[in-house]
DNA sequence: AAACTCTACAACCGCCATTAT
DNA sequence: TATAATGGCGGTTGTAGAGTT
């Protein structure tokens, strides 16, 4: 009884990601969407673990994934927040357009947490020095507690969203982790990294992702021109898809990322707060504004 | 030039929550 | 309600490349 194990088969690739298996992706997934991690590899003819192949996806391979270095502004908001979350990447993340909490999470433990270090005294627990990631979860009297909800994750959520932007989900939709930044999540300029000021305690609690109906953007060019390389057990391959796709015809694919009122955020609950943690978000509140 | 150390980051692992049956 | 399957998250590891000795 109990879980099979991940990655148990024989014979599936491990490590670094080739060109070649990245492009096979990325085309599954044009193609077909994300989801069915455990499925796809077999599926698009990939000898890797479904895990895996999610993992490069939303780390790597995702359109809307802003690569290159982190501006000043991130890197404080970045600060901002693990103060206020901790060690919770992916609602960081969340915060950060096209960064992925994989990123923000490598960030912090080979640059941040040095800086951070360096800024704050050592905390002597029992005596001793604290050690590793002390001063990540330690809580000194001038920094704010870190707000824990309840609910480590934030499942459904009947939120009344502004203006038209009703919640949307339907059954068989793939519900969408609040904090990570969606395919159909509109790209905003940096200088919107001070997007947390002013937020009141909903804005706050549901910062909104605006969904517009933006098409996910998805660029061929590894495509073009690639030869039949991979067939997958459904029969789908590169160059069929590519040669079969209407749209194969444009330098770029455009696949529809979302139905455009579907919230982001659709997965938070106000109601699964606990009073006092009501209190603490009011602080989160004040703090960021 | 070789050996060693450090840094950055991609990838893996194990656990947990949610969903499906 | 119980169990299995799936997806997601955070911690950790492996390793390539850069820098230093």
């Amino acid at each position: 009884m109990g879980r099979r194990p991940c990655c148990v088969e024989e014979g599936l690739n491990r490590g670094s990601w080739s060109a070649i298996e990245d492009m096979i992706l990325t085309s599954y997934i044009n193609l077909h969407g994300e989801g069915k991690w455990r499925e796809l590899p077999k599926r698009a003819g990939l000898k890797r673990c479904g895990k895996s192949c999610r993992l490069r996806w939303l780390n790597y391979l995702r359109p809307d994934i802003k690569r290159g270095n982190i501006s000043k502004d991130e890197e404080d908001l970045i600060i901002k927040l693990h103060r206020l979350l901790g060690n919770r990447w992916s609602l960081i993340a969340g915060r950060l357009p096209g960064r992925t909490d994989n990123e923000i999470k490598n960030y912090w433990n080979t640059k941040l947490s040095k800086k951070i270090q360096g800024q704050t005294p050592k905390i002597r627990i029992n005596g001793s020095v604290e050690k590793k990631g002390a001063s990540e979860s330690s809580i000194s009297s001038e920094t704010p507690p870190v707000i824990r909800t309840k609910a480590s994750r934030c499942t459904r959520v009947f939120l009344p969203r502004k203006e038209g932007n009703e919640i949307t989900k339907k059954n068989g939709e793939s519900s969408r982790d609040c904090s990570r930044p969606s395919s159909s999540f509109q790209q905003v300029d940096d200088d919107s990294l001070d997007m947390l000021v002013g937020f009141d305690m909903n804005e706050l609690l549901f910062m909104s992702d605006d969904l517009n109906s933006n098409c996910l953007q998805i660029c061929s060019d590894g495509i073009r021109g690639s030869s039949n390389l991979v067939t997958g057990e459904d029969g789908w391959n590169i160059s069929s898809w590519y040669l079969d796709d209407p749209f194969s015809t444009d330098t770029d694919v455009m696949l529809q990322g979302g139905s455009g009122n579907e919230a982001i955020l659709e997965n938070c609950s106000i109601d699964t707060l606990q009073p006092d943690e009501a209190f603490e978000l009011k602080m989160l509140a004040s703090f960021l504004s």
